[in-house]
DNA sequence: CCTACCGATCGGTAGG
DNA sequence: CCTACCGATCGGTAGG
């Protein structure tokens, strides 16, 4: 790793634990053994930094987004966003952290520019419920207040999902897309077996669980 | 509205548009037309300002809980918990978004009491929750990463929800609370109308909506 | 990459 | 409630 890169991962550490502003360029030398004004010989200010992390977070989800088969079934395709976007918190929960965190004390240009991002990561959503509302498997009143409920259900979880934590990524995401899937009003468990059955309702595989 | 008052109203404001570090003591006595220093006749220090914020929100969000009768079934309780809390993002939307954003930034003491309230709100959801899961009428796999999912999907509201904005504030809070039971895998629409008719799966009342 | 420094700004206080 | 001030700390730079 080279020096740039490891100011950046500290970066994406102390920012995470203790916020942009409380952080201070001595602090962020201190963690990767430099002098303060040393930082500046790699890096142009400390809101590049900032950028770096922000705009990578970025590049991660958007690429979980783009990886998702835009021909999939609706259900399907939201499941796998899902699953996307949390496997991208459980990998780079910092990162991630000052994604959402701090990304507001980017100057107006840069920040214009992650709105961007943001605005096309939000996209995939909004499509994948949008075709599930026409197709008639989704049942929602609004799609918009649809989507923007399943991206606040999304966005929250870097404030208390730990990856090594009881629940694997894994399961975590696996039942996070079930209940997804339920306030969109789907109808059944949809990966394995045939289509949903008519008169059962729905049901989550192993409804019950603990209590 | 008296002098101590008008500070803190203007803190909420600033704090939750610009962020509690950026804004300085000086942009807050210019807000309210004093001189830097004269703010500490009335308040001790930046973080008591702080703290008089989040303090009163959570105890708006705990208000809000504890006027939702306990006897209630578990769907109709679960859907006056989201419809209390929205109103409160709806109603305070600054201190809100001070209460989520900068709580962290409490000195350890005071972060310890607002967490305990934190705890106390989340009781709330778990209880109802849970009574729904024992009792059948919610189907959920992990009731802990439901109540989780809930709070999140709650949580992240005052990121986006803007009062003024198209939706009303009932509307929005009687559709977010649909999704959410949705989620539970509860079976459909609970409050006007008698039990769910068996045999024909969950359906959002008016389904289809825009698209 | 370090030493030494810059001006600016911070939260808070004394004294009236 | 104001004026004037405090020490501390900030991000960033020059010169080597």
């Amino acid at each position: 790793m080279d020096r740039r890169t490891e100011i950046m991962t500290a970066a994406g550490r102390l920012f995470s634990e203790a916020g942009y502003h409380v952080t201070s360029m001595r602090d962020l030398a201190r963690a990767v053994n430099l002098q303060g004004g040393s930082l500046y010989a790699h890096i142009a200010s400390k809101e590049e930094i900032l950028f770096e992390i922000v705009s990578h977070a970025a590049d991660l989800f958007l690429a979980g987004a783009a990886a998702v088969p835009p021909d999939l079934p609706p259900a399907e395709r939201v499941a796998r966003l899902v699953e996307a976007h949390l496997a991208v918190i459980a990998r780079e929960i910092g990162n991630a952290t000052v994604f959402f965190h701090e990304w507001r004390f980017l100057s107006p240009e840069r920040k214009a520019q992650i709105q961007e991002r943001r605005d096309a990561y939000e996209a995939y959503f909004t499509r994948a419920i949008a075709d599930g509302v026409e197709t008639g498997v989704f049942r929602v009143e609004d799609p918009r207040l649809a989507t923007l409920f399943v991206l606040s259900a999304l966005n929250w979880t870097y404030q208390w999902y730990d990856p090594a934590g009881p629940i694997p990524p894994d399961e975590f995401a696996r039942q996070y897309a079930a209940m997804v899937l339920g306030a969109l009003g789907a109808d059944g468990p949809l990966t394995p077996g045939p289509s949903p059955r008519v008169g059962e309702g729905r049901s989550t595989e192993h409804a019950g669980g603990a209590a």
